[in-house]
DNA sequence: TGTATAATGTGAAAAAGTTCTCAAACCAAT
DNA sequence: ATTGGTTTGAGAACTTTTTCACATTATACA
């Protein structure tokens, strides 16, 4: 174990392997080869016992992995031992989509608060959730103790929506805003663009090999 | 020019790129160099010739890229030289939401479809798109000239809804399941993992150095 | 025409990420 | 105990990706 800095890959995957764990565990599974999953999820099990090994001797040589004990371990390590508290700013279709997909999850993320700058949106509900003014974002993340942003804006509005979340304190930071947008380096953000996925998947489609979309 | 294999990581930067050229043109400059790109958009200079070098050689050593030429190369090469035909199957919050979301926007893809398995369903419709019954995927597709499909359905559905529509020829799928799909080498299949993605801010948020969310 | 300045394209170096390999450690059975 | 079969953890080797450095080509202006 020599947690240095350990690269988003990784931490990615920490969170893949967390997944693979729940499934085993649901299925009454208690050990487990690193080997065994990589089978089973279609993974690289050098890749499964290196990452791991980031972070300290988790497994048994000759037995593999405890699956309750790596589970609890791989929740530590993601910080899901504690509640995440989320903010959407957005309350337009991917926002209020986003709100019950979320709150649905039984994951340890809830939506606490939506945000919009529209004032006819302003004090009215998606689920249980309640439309806040922009214009309050840092008292009531003060008061519901949001640690979590995600920015579900026009990209015209994302950078100084960002700013705004940084200034009060916010850390964390997921951006749908098809924008480049500039950040402390103290502040993580993490952008899904789905504009670049989409093209990405019309450049495959051009190229010669995939002979395209209809058979 | 020697385009053997390009990585994703390249096609990813090049739809990145056509937005930046966007932006230049819409603000009416004529010519553009790597570094005047880079210094703007937070890029890296030598990336960007790299990237676009594996595609042709556009540039002229001493001036720089002439925008709108460069825009047309690499629309040309993302394939948005012709209109992409969507299909989201999943007609809940999230599938709706991006009917939307792409609906809206002024890009070469527009929602021809939803599919659904829930028969209550089926016959409505969202916004201008009908929502029709997942059995009818390969006739629909095959009469909408459908090439891309969002799968927006369950993590247990994900699979097996991947495999009706590749059966059906489809050859780029959007997955938004966080579920380890299996898939043809034929097709493009990209995953965006909402899961990993929060549980990745999580981790952050759970390191020492980001002093946590709440100030 | 010649000189100075600008900026590409590319080979080489560096950095980052993945896979291979195997000694060390564990378990079970004799 | 000893042997044989497993499986981890980690160094080494390999691959991929990024960055550097600069020869080459273009423009502008004296």
């Amino acid at each position: 174990m020599k947690s240095d800095k350990i690269s988003e890959l990784t931490t990615n995957r920490m969170s893949i392997y967390l997944r693979c764990l729940n499934e085993l565990a649901d299925e009454g599974i208690r050990t487990v080869s690193s080997e065994k999953i990589a089978k089973r999820f279609h993974l690289n099990s050098a890749q499964i016992r290196k990452d791991l090994a980031y972070f300290g001797e988790f497994g048994v040589r000759g037995v593999g992995y405890y699956v309750e004990e790596l589970r609890t371990h791989l929740r530590k390590i993601l910080g899901l031992n504690k509640e995440h508290c989320v903010a959407i700013i957005g309350a337009g279709r991917l926002g209020t989509a986003l709100t019950d997909y979320y709150g649905f999850s039984q994951t340890n993320f809830s939506v606490a608060a939506l945000f919009d700058a529209d004032q006819s949106k302003i004090g009215q509900k998606v689920g249980e959730v309640e439309i806040f003014d922009i214009k309050d974002f840092a008292e009531v993340a003060e008061r519901d103790k949001i640690d979590v942003v995600v920015i579900a804006v026009p990209a015209e509005f994302a950078q100084s929506v960002l700013e705004q979340v940084t200034n009060a304190g916010i850390k964390a930071v997921m951006n749908f805003a098809p924008s480049p947008l500039k950040v402390d380096e103290n502040v993580k953000l993490k952008t899904i663009d789905l504009t670049t996925s989409l093209e990405s998947l019309s450049y495959f489609l051009a190229q010669p090999a995939a002979k395209n979309g209809r058979k």
